[in-house]
DNA sequence: TATTAAATTTAGATTTGTCTAAATATTCAA
DNA sequence: TTGAATATTTAGACAAATCTAAATTTAATA
């Protein structure tokens, strides 16, 4: 059976590659876990031998279909137990990841299906990412960082990009919550924030890099 | 922070320990945590190094005030745990034992404290054992196991001593269950049989054994 | 109480995951 | 395209937790 480790290192290559494709390297690794380059080379070996990886030296690391699914497991139990601290336990979004993190390494199918029952079997976790469901698959949303939309757009914000308990903290202190509508009133050309039409009434201002890390959908 | 074999030896070592006070032996501890005897001996030096135990050489061990507190704490976490996945999740008896032992070593005081609130604040989880208060304070209750009744006793069923799987599975498979009002027929002299009143036209006959493992209280 | 049996501890080794420092490979820029 | 900077790997060591086999202590019993 995987140890905690193991499947850190294997849920981190993931997320590492699930964007483009391209190779992890050695040192995304060591940064993300948070230990030497070195520490990630021996580990690499031992995964290749295992089978869970494709690894040639010196040019960095995919998964092969072993390690795709054992990662696609870890992450469904990483964001239905966040959703479960959320939506249940009502634990403040910017806490919920840490906690996941560990509630993951649980091994019990019976647990994570009970759970996922008592959710309703949900598709996305309180930061909008998809949950893959018992066979791994993933339900992608047509989607945009709000930095990218036009004045008069309507939209339904649906996500975050930028998970920093920072950034989640201050979302939790403006008007603009997941599943909100708003439309675009204006995007300042100067500096590119963009004024949002939160309510009838109200609109607010978001810096660029505020809007980037934003996720919407056209409505 | 203290590691999970760590936590999972202060745990037995209290449980081996908190009926009658005397010392946990080497071989009771390697077979309550699946381990060789050099290995206990090896890992109870170092945790009187750290303080949490009184290790007198093959003279057994105590816990001190450290690990009882630590010990406490787990044990406040696997039974709120244990009662979280029987009635919240609906997961038998006999299973949630496993998956507790688990979850008890996640380390969040606010994913506990939730869990507590969640559950009202339980003072005994689904197997009758009490369950320790934030602060470690256990409320115990006047009980006896039913083999120790008399006939005509009015009595509540309020846990288990014995807690495997098996003998879970059974009692799950016959009309008694915890939190029952029953009334004792007749103890039968030849095997010390007991005949059980579980409603107005049902007896139940259970073996000395059996009776054994069933704690009641009188009403 | 002397001897044997059982329990416990010690000695020395192993596995997993990590580290530092040194060596080697790759990349980037002149 | 060559040299410096950067990234990666190797070598050797260490800590945690474990093991087997041997030595020692305690308990049981004749």
């Amino acid at each position: 059976m995987a140890s905690q480790t193991v499947e850190n290192y294997i849920k981190t290559i993931y997320l590492l590659t699930e964007m483009d494709g391209a190779s992890a390297t050695t040192s995304a690794l060591s940064e993300k876990l948070d230990t030497t380059a070195a520490s990630v080379t021996d580990m690499l070996k031992k995964l290749a031998d295992q089978n869970l990886i494709k690894y040639i030296k010196y040019k960095g690391v995919k998964l092969n279909q072993d390690g795709k699914n054992m990662a696609l497991q870890l992450i469904r139990k990483h964001r239905i137990w966040e959703t479960f601290l959320h939506e249940k336990l009502n634990i403040s979004w910017d806490s919920i990841h840490d906690i996941a993190e560990q509630l993951e390494h649980v091994k019990s199918d019976i647990l994570i299906d009970k759970l996922d029952t008592m959710l309703n079997y949900p598709k996305y976790d309180p930061h909008g990412d998809p949950i893959p469901d018992a066979s791994g698959k993933l339900t992608y949303r047509l989607q945009k960082p709000l930095n990218q939309s036009l004045s008069g757009e309507k939209l339904r914000i649906v996500g975050v990009k930028d998970h920093k308990p920072n950034f989640l903290k201050y979302l939790d202190s403006i008007p603009l919550a997941i599943d909100q509508v708003i439309e675009v009133k204006e995007i300042i050309e100067f500096d590119h924030s963009i004024q949002i039409k939160v309510d009838q009434e109200n609109v607010w201002t978001l810096s660029e890099q505020a809007a980037e890390n934003i996720l919407v959908k056209n409505i």
